[in-house]
DNA sequence: TATCAGATTAGATATAATCTAATTTTTCAT
DNA sequence: ATGAAAAATTAGATTATATCTAATCTGATA
């Protein structure tokens, strides 16, 4: 995704481009870790333009308003983002905590007996079990 | 599940069955709101006997650890528990966030293509809308 | 009973997120 | 161009959540 595609997509969210707000959806399009907010504050501002620390939540928080960004559903302290370019599932590493993404398939959805009258609009499937570093440190015989 | 119950599993997993760790596992037992640590700290206080609020942290901390209690994996600031009895899934609220359980039913997993060199252990489903309470203040006509 | 590991405690500390009020930048009407 | 209004940014304070520390308590066991 190139820069002007970047600025319409804000655009066409009703968000200006800004330089701080461009910095954070650029970073998050061309890394898919899934970083924290301050692991975003610390890389947008390791180029230029600076952008504070309030500055960069308010933009995250924004960018998932308007759909472009994702908070990932994870346990632990720090909120991890992604953008929602593809959709695809997350697969989250007993061993070292990395959440990485999973080539999207489709899930089957509950049966309306068990939805009752909920509204459902979308579905998240997280897989864990050890990434691809953490899985040789891994003693097969002892149970997780 | 009857006290007697409660105390076995403790013990079975190598904890002591102490009042405190006891009263996290009992309330869990008995709510499946998935509460955040605070309220489990709040509700086992309103009944005897009293437990710092270090010890709810600990105590949760060794019941995740012993495969008794879950962190449910959710959006948001503070972590939320559950019971793992029965496996389930979750739907999320998107206008009150409450975690509500769903019954549970089997998942296709990835293809070993997509899957690399991971090793996979389990996984967890999280459908997100509107709760039954939410549902009717949703006016169908504007997206999310 | 004496010992000791496990558990609990109050309070201090660390970490993550949000708020506040001042300032800067952009937009837009004139 | 000019000035007013809106939007965005900022540093730092504040709040919320979780963990750590070091002293004390409890209960199992010898
Ligand atoms: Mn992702
Ligand atoms: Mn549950
Ligand atoms: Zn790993
Ligand atoms: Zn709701």
């Amino acid at each position: 995704m190139d820069a002007e595609a970047i600025k319409l997509s804000l655009e066409e969210s009703g968000l200006r481009c800004t330089s701080q707000r461009y910095a954070v959806m650029a970073f998050l399009l061309e890394h898919n870790q899934h970083p924290t907010a301050a692991e975003i504050f610390a890389a947008v501002n390791r180029l230029d333009p600076r952008s504070s620390r309030a500055t960069t939540y308010n933009n995250l928080r924004d960018l998932v308003q308007a759909g472009l960004v994702r908070e990932v559903a994870a346990e632990g302290r720090a909120a991890r983002f992604d953008a929602k370019g593809m959709r695809h599932h997350h697969f989250i590493c007993d061993g070292c905590g990395s959440v990485e993404d999973i080539e999207w398939y489709d899930v089957p959805k509950p049966g309306s007996r068990s939805l009752g009258k909920r509204i459902l609009r979308e579905c998240e499937l997280i897989f864990r079990g050890r990434c691809t570093r953490c899985a040789p440190r891994h003693d097969p015989r002892k149970a997780f």
